[in-house]
DNA sequence: GTATTTCTGTACCGTTTGGTACAGAATACC
DNA sequence: GGTATTCTGTACCAAACGGTACAGAAATAC
């Protein structure tokens, strides 16, 4: 044992998974991970090892967190009343800024389609467990009688992926929450998923 | 009078889009740039200005041919045929490479979000103005009783619009070529824009 | 053929990039 | 208190970045 590390780990992730976030993995440079992060060069590298495993840890964090928001809600909801909350904590419950900063797994899928195969594989893998979760909530209920069965729940899970993805994409966009709301609403309505 | 310009302007500008729609503004550099367009360094400053400028060059004609497109479309189809004619010769009817690109005004806004600004609203007017052709053309055939009037025209085209979006970041992960048309197939359908 | 003009190729610029080396500070063990 | 260990801060690295300067090549005008 020697002498302890100064910094909270978890304070620093958090720190750098927000930045990474509005800003996306090539825009951000080292030196601003490590002015928000609050740590010097050396420690960076001891904890994080490169910039790329840092974004990992920050996909996966971001991912894990967004899938365990769904699951707490699946607790406590209706299957069918699911999708409207994850666009209301998504969407429309957080503040401009927040908004504008879109998701960051459907962020990292666009910047790096190209240059990082592999990232982008673990991006989407973490949107796809979000729209399994969405699909084994709706075949739950469908089995109950508690959904309507016109659409499979794997059909009715990517519908609801599709349209997540485009309110993602027109959060990034200055659209208003207004017009956000009235794409949820009638997305929602047209999906028999309507309160 | 002097000596003539040696390349073809637009031809370059051709590459260099080509290029900046895979893989974005920031990942793109100046030597790829020069390679794929076939000219030297210095010709591309005396044409071309900065690496921005030619990047908004190539997000105006990324745009512009979009938007001719749906166009040319509206001449021939009913309006109510559009949304799939446009989904089919974007994300369905093109080679996988091609697919995996995605739509270049979608990447940039994305990318460009937080960075930079004008960049990011120049895109999001070029997706208003695609938005905007399908709200006249459903408009168009909601006055000749050839459309059905249960969702407004501007909300018909921002479904639209949103399904596309999501479609767009569909096909920059490896999504199949069936799952892509499943969705559009369904999104259609609930939409009252089936075939 | 000569002068003039405009293009092209390359060397060069300062800055920034991600990553490393290493000296020195701080703590735990004994 | 001495020693071992692990942290932190900074100097440094080569490479790549976007952009500029300038010499020389090529074509027209006369």
């Amino acid at each position: 044992m020697a002498r302890p590390t100064e910094f909270d780990r978890t304070k620093a992730l958090e720190a750098a998974m927000k930045l990474f976030w509005v800003r996306g993995f090539i825009a951000t440079s080292l030196p601003d991970l490590l002015d928000v992060m609050g740590i010097a060069r050396s420690s960076f590298y001891a904890s994080f090892h490169t910039k790329r495993d840092l974004f990992t840890e920050c996909l996966e964090l971001f991912g894990d967190r967004t899938l365990a928001m769904i699951n707490e809600d699946a607790k406590s909801l209706h299957p069918s009343a699911l999708p409207r909350a994850f666009f209301e904590s998504t969407v429309l419950n957080v503040s401009k800024r927040k908004a504008k900063q879109g998701c960051m797994m459907v962020n990292a899928v666009l910047e790096l389609a190209d240059t990082d195969p592999e990232l982008n594989q673990l991006a989407t893998q973490k949107l796809s467990s979000i729209e399994q979760a969405f699909a084994t909530a709706f075949s739950l209920a469908q089995k109950n009688g508690e959904l309507d069965t016109t659409h499979s729940s794997k059909e009715l899970a990517s519908l609801v992926m599709t349209i997540n993805l485009g309110l993602r994409v027109l959060s990034r966009q200055n659209k208003s929450r207004e017009e956000l709301e009235s794409i949820i609403e009638n997305s929602l309505a047209l999906l028999g998923l309507a309160a």
